[in-house]
DNA sequence: GAGTGGTCTAGACCACCCC
DNA sequence: GGGTGGTCTAGACCACTCC
């Protein structure tokens, strides 16, 4: 069941097996997980390994511990959202869609002042501006502008931008995503939105802002979007602290 | 610096020191933390005591780690915005606004089919049904519409609801709130929402329906609300996995 | 009192990065 | 080669819960 001369770490081994055995139904909700000194027992490795592996279940919410008592498996969410940051396309894959794009525009220009400072570079350096139209099933979905600094991300194409963004950043340019802050609000339809997106007067669309940053808290990019309430719902999952 | 005696836990003490340190501006943006074996030597303590220190804050996102190298100081975020699950009222809170409430109604009504599935109980059981306008400095922000099992959270009153829910549930029922779910979209105000959050016909609304859960997983409550789009903007803020 | 999770120790070997 | 984080061990004592 676990293997110690792996080069998968143990307590992933074990992560992922206590992980199984509860979406197979092995484990069912409200049941006890064996203690920590029994799987230590059990597999012949150190309880703090054992930890570190509950830790992140833990964590994902798969299970709960109850000090003095147990750990337990937590009840099913019955829709699961989006879980963490994505970008438009791995979000359509995950909703069984399939995404598009139709490039609007594809061109360098000088940073305003509110882009300069969500980016932190100075006012009037060059941006890559793009803006395209976002399809799901070959329905416009959103329209989205993307600003990211010309010389932190060099060989943007236009080619790139007509797959997935992030999947270039990710595996070509080696930078780890780190996180986003996203604005949401509720609106109305521009006259500009309202023909390329292909919708009424009056229209209400989802606006969502999004700043990205790297790993080590680099500004990335800052997105505009607006969605078209009719075909898109934002879905997200929050922990207490 | 860190005493070993207290019966505050040395992980959270040197936790608590260096997010110090990073917001003092003793450590700043870009600057290597002290190795883990350093920290161990000075502080007299164990490096897997350290590591979970660190663990913490790589976790929310105050550094960050690198494989060989060290562990480095993130970049500030600018806005802040709000950390994890929040009620109305801690929000507003939050946002240096004084929160209230204006009560439309508070009643026991049979589950419907939607809200018995999303509460996990049977339909036609009991549940508050608890509407109320919610103003920030008097002004009305949103509609919001809560559905909680009568069976689960008894001595629930009018009273209560008048101030925080979120407070009653876990500083009088002692039960622990996990996460949520919520579904936001965009749309344009109803008749009835028109007079209570006195906008005009046709403005745009921000729907947010939240499903609360217990942290053993059990749902807790469902919540439907109408926010004004002209006072009230979403700010989340989510990690890459 | 027995069992549980929470915290902590003092080591160890590894892969990785930089010089 | 020397330093770093990543993983792991085999113990330990504590507070808490349940019986």
């Amino acid at each position: 069941m676990i293997n110690k001369d792996s080069p998968i770490p143990i307590y992933y081994q074990l992560e992922e097996k206590i992980k199984g055995q509860i979406e197979q139904g092995e484990l069912k909700t409200g049941d006890m997980l064996p203690s920590e000194r029994e799987y230590a027992d059990r597999f012949e490795i150190s309880r703090m390994t054992v930890r570190q592996a509950i830790s992140k279940l833990v964590n994902d919410g798969y299970v709960y511990r109850k000090k003095g008592t147990g750990t337990f498996v937590a009840e099913k969410k019955i829709e699961q959202p989006l879980q963490g940051l994505t970008s438009f396309t791995e979000d359509m894959k995950t909703r069984g869609m399939k995404p598009s794009n139709r490039l609007i525009h594809f061109r360098v220009v000088p940073a305003t002042s509110y882009t300069a400072s969500a980016l932190n570079i100075d006012e009037g350096a060059p941006v890559y501006e793009i803006q395209r139209i976002r399809l799901a099933d070959g329905v416009p979905m959103a329209l989205e502008t993307n600003y990211l600094s010309e010389s932190l991300n060099p060989r943007l194409t236009e080619e790139v931008v007509q797959s997935s963004l992030y999947d270039f950043i990710e595996n070509k340019l080696n930078k780890k995503i780190g996180e986003a802050t996203q604005i949401i609000e509720s609106s109305i339809v521009t006259e500009k939105e309202m023909e390329l997106l292909e919708v009424k007067k009056g229209s209400p669309v989802l606006i969502i802002e999004r700043k990205t940053y790297l790993d080590d808290g680099t500004p990335l990019e800052v997105v505009k979007s607006a969605y078209r309430a009719d075909r898109y719902r934002f879905m997200i999952n929050m922990k207490r602290n």
